[in-house]
DNA sequence: GCCAACGTTGGC
DNA sequence: GCCAACGTTGGC
């Protein structure tokens, strides 16, 4: 059981969007970068925790709760001409980028940034890091738990 | 819109 | 394999 910090644009997908989906579950689509990519194919499984993040958007913060809700699989935009993520080098037969399907669980009161970089407990937390712009970082259990703990305030 | 930080591309 | 140029991210 491992546990995840994944962005999203709320103007492409917030966490309102993915609970209105069926099942509530999204695909997650236009990961296009390597180390995001091998975090969901090499290492999520089924039942991780999410933190779905809204980034680029005027309060970006923790903005609810998720799971993984399968093993990863080709994303079928690269293979899309009229996609913005298409890949011209990739084919069904070679596929280069992979997603997962994220169920929302519920949505929660904005986490923002400057209440995390307040904690002492989260100066670890990848997202703070400076000049960390990877879509999905993972998230340690005790770091986890700390942010339960504000969602639950 | 600015700009720091970082990833990717492509010539050599 | 180096590295400059370029594009993107994302908070502010």
């Amino acid at each position: 059981m491992q546990y995840w910090l994944m962005k999203s644009e709320p103007s492409e997908v917030s966490i309102d969007d993915a609970l209105a989906a069926p099942a509530s579950t999204v695909p997650w689509t236009g990961v296009r970068n390597y180390q995001a990519r091998n975090f969901m194919r090499d290492l999520m499984r089924p039942g991780d925790g999410v933190l779905f993040y809204h980034s680029s958007c005027p309060e970006p913060g923790i903005a609810g709760l998720a799971e993984v809700a399968s093993d990863a699989y080709p994303d079928p935009t690269q293979f899309e001409r009229d996609s913005k993520y298409h890949d011209p080098k990739a084919t069904p037969e070679t596929p280069r980028w992979m997603l997962v399907d994220v169920r929302a669980k519920r949505k929660t009161a904005l986490l923002s940034l400057a209440v995390l970089r307040a904690d002492p407990a989260l100066a670890e937390l990848a997202i703070l890091k400076r000049g960390n712009r990877l879509s999905i970082t993972p998230v340690s259990a005790s770091e986890w738990r700390c942010i339960l703990q504000h969602l639950s305030k």
